[in-house]
DNA sequence: CCAAAATAGATGTATTTGCATGTATCACCG
DNA sequence: CGGTGATACATGCAAATACATCTATTTTGG
């Protein structure tokens, strides 16, 4: 099989659409870290709290957990360390691979999570919900999904 | 006048919207950023290259470029030495305001930005193109376009 | 079953980042 | 004007991050 070869106002429309997604993000994750909720936790540390929150067991690997998140292999272990640190996460070995560490969070990580969490959807609604009426919100997330699964897939 | 109080649907549904552009965004950019052209430069230190030579007049103040970037002055102030230390941007004074630095790439910076941006480009179209056919790339565009507008104006 | 390769995570170490602060210039107001 | 506060950028220093490497476990191929 030939691959067709990209136009090159493929290209440009793809790197323009990219380009603009990147730079919404940086103009929004620059606010919301701002907030004072982050000030207690900062918003990388947040999200693994929130991450483990959202999964179904309350458990995750550590690499499933780097793979949500921007960060090294190296950089996760060690903000898993200070996360442990402060008595927010527990670690504990993985039932089914001994090489693997199991993330759960503790009592007052889920407390923390939940209270942060409470302020950071308040400045998540205040930001986005003014932006875009509900269906292009809509159609944003169906895209931003879309994208998302084809590069997991990749 | 009174706020309207969101409803919490409206609020969840913005979250979620958010949550996903986050989420595309990580798993693009950990592709992008694992690209061959980025042993040469950090694709951060690329990115500030890359504002530079899409900028009309070539320069540009550093808070102007602190505001494209996820990074805080004085990291972004040590990025650019470590630019300048490799010959690839140039200092200068703004004319109109002593306080400001004015920055502009150099020969050797429009070089390096365009062998890498070759790559980079053609990384982005791969990873966008076969994701989205090209209404849905130019309908996110368009959202996050408009949603970068809302939050700078805010 | 065993040896070799692969994978998960931890750790030493150099680099990058951010916070607090410093210096210089500018803008405002009496 | 002159002085007070604001703004733009740089810098000291502590913290976070990445790269290379290490250990331990699992998987694979003979």
């Amino acid at each position: 099989m030939t691959t067709k070869a990209p136009t090159s106002s493929a290209v440009r429309l793809a790197a323009e659409t990219w380009e603009s997604l990147f730079r919404s993000q940086v103009a929004v994750m620059r606010r919301l870290q701002a907030g004072p909720a982050f000030k207690k936790l900062p918003i990388k540390e947040y999200d693994v709290l929130f991450t483990l929150s959202r999964c179904p067991t309350g458990k995750l690997r550590l690499n499933e957990i780097n793979d949500h998140v921007l960060l090294s292999q190296s950089s996760l272990s060690r903000l898993v360390d200070r996360l442990e640190t402060r008595g927010l996460v527990e670690r504990s070995i993985a039932p089914d691979d001994g090489r693997g560490i199991l993330l759960g969070l503790t009592a007052a990580g889920q407390e923390l999570q939940k209270e942060i969490g409470r302020e950071h959807v308040r400045d998540i609604a205040e930001l986005v919900a003014p932006a875009l009426t509900a269906d292009e919100q809509r159609e944003l997330l169906r895209l931003t999904e879309k994208l998302q699964a084809f590069v997991a897939s990749k």
